[in-house]
DNA sequence: GCCAACGTTGGC
DNA sequence: GCCAACGTTGGC
């Protein structure tokens, strides 16, 4: 079983919103690397943390399950849709997505900048807080996620 | 294959 | 709004 942290500006998309609609897929992804990692490495009954970017207080606000592995991303084929991309063909998809469900909101946010406060100690090598870190789907490994955990209500 | 130009992400 | 970091594109 593997542990996730996927990226989400609240102003599109928001831990609210996902626990009134239950589940949601994952789309509009349109990085390789975040690609290849829902493509081949997220697994039914994953857990991930809900990250909450570009806004006035980012940080971990939640978590989720994933419920459906890798799929071709339909957003990509659609011209009116905001992530069209015309380079990915439905019969040779280039964007992939997964399923995820509600599983719980924090009380409080766990902010960005209290995680760095453990940068150099239980949260070394934490993806999340590597400088420059721009990826939107990224691992946590079992350690840092109970180390996390201890630290939401 | 190199690399400059450009676009995007995302914290602050 | 600024800007550092990074990814992608495209000419050569």
């Amino acid at each position: 079983m593997n542990y996730w942290l996927l990226k989400s500006e609240p102003d599109e998309f928001s831990i609210d919103d996902l626990k009134k609609n239950k589940t949601t897929h994952w789309d509009g992804v349109r990085n390789y690397q975040a690609r290849n990692m829902m493509r081949d490495q997220m697994k039914k009954g994953d857990l991930a943390f809900f990250y909450h970017s570009n806004t006035d207080v980012p940080g971990i606000v939640g978590v989720m399950k994933v419920v459906r592995e890798g799929y071709p991303d339909h957003t990509a084929f659609d011209p009116d849709d905001k992530h069209y991309d015309p380079k990915s063909d439905p019969d040779k998809p280039r964007w992939f997505m997964v399923d995820l469900r509600y599983m719980r909101k924090f009380k409080k946010t766990i902010p960005l900048a209290v995680l760095r406060e453990f940068a150099g100690k239980e949260l070394a090598d934490m993806a999340l807080l590597r400088k420059g870190n721009r990826l939107s789907v990224m691992p946590v490994s079992k350690t840092q996620w109970d180390f996390i955990t201890t630290l939401s209500d």
